[in-house]
DNA sequence: CGGAATCCGCGGTGATACTG
DNA sequence: CAGTATCACCGCGGATTCCG
């Protein structure tokens, strides 16, 4: 019975060593642990969407609400703290008489941004078919495998 | 005091019909609810991953369960059936004596995966740097606005 | 303006057990 | 092997209120 699953898993010791060959295939066990951290973090709901929206300069918390039509204070100000303790986003507040505070990508969030760009292009891109499909299949599972 | 918050977002408005200058800036409101959406269910906690981890062909269930090591039965075919239905994956049922199910990703599944796979190699390439970052500011916040 | 604090519901999520 | 079903938890996330 353990012969059938090899069928591509095979490298998974040893894939440790291969992390380079693919990111994907094979991923090893080890780093899976904190990748899933990452992918959560980043897909808690609105971290893409605010890396994504924070793309050209710093802006400022009212800006943010503004751009992110859906979210509460407490989701940007939570959301927006998580990003700066990972170093993603930073923080500048301006002790002025109307306070101000701006915040703005760093180097590191960036290159999220560039990812979380994509993925809003994308989603932005195929959202039609995606309803689509969605519209087709919903509530349409027969008992079991039925077409082969 | 209107007149502060112009600061970059002035196009809000008539940033609908900017939507083909660029994917990100000034995004048309009428799409976020369903980028938000899709984003939301690409970031479900498994389904990046699942569509990551499916990248080279036809993975059978019991596969997927051993690539993604923290998944529970439950989650996995909740995951995959909902990718099913947006047209990301397609789940093909051989009714055999010991029944064999393989997964594979359709062509626009193989597009986000691009992009999975994408978030998953910057996840690898830079949780070090975030796990710095996050250890050294967990718990770790001035009352307010220190350095500037 | 930019937050912090609190209350509270919903559903995502994980064990466990059972089925075909 | 490949699910389905049920239960119970808890944490995300929204609404509201108050503070500096």
């Amino acid at each position: 019975m353990e012969q059938t699953r090899e069928t591509k898993a095979a490298g998974g010791a040893e894939a440790v060593g291969a992390a380079a060959i693919g990111p994907c295939a094979a991923i090893p066990a080890e780093h899976m642990a904190f990748i899933r951290e990452v992918l959560d973090r980043v897909g808690d709901k609105w971290s893409l969407l605010l890396i994504a929206v924070l793309e050209p300069g710093p802006l400022r918390y009212t800006d943010l609400q503004r751009q992110i039509p859906g979210i509460s204070q407490r989701m940007l100000t939570l959301t927006l703290r998580q990003l700066q303790q990972d170093g993603l986003i930073t923080r500048t507040a301006y002790a002025e008489v109307p306070p101000r505070v701006e915040y703005a990508l760093t180097p590191l969030g960036r290159g999220l941004h560039e990812i979380a760009t994509s993925l809003v292009g994308w989603a932005a891109a195929h959202h039609d078919e995606i309803r689509e499909n969605r519209a087709r299949t919903t509530s349409a599972q027969p008992s079991a495998g039925t077409r082969a």
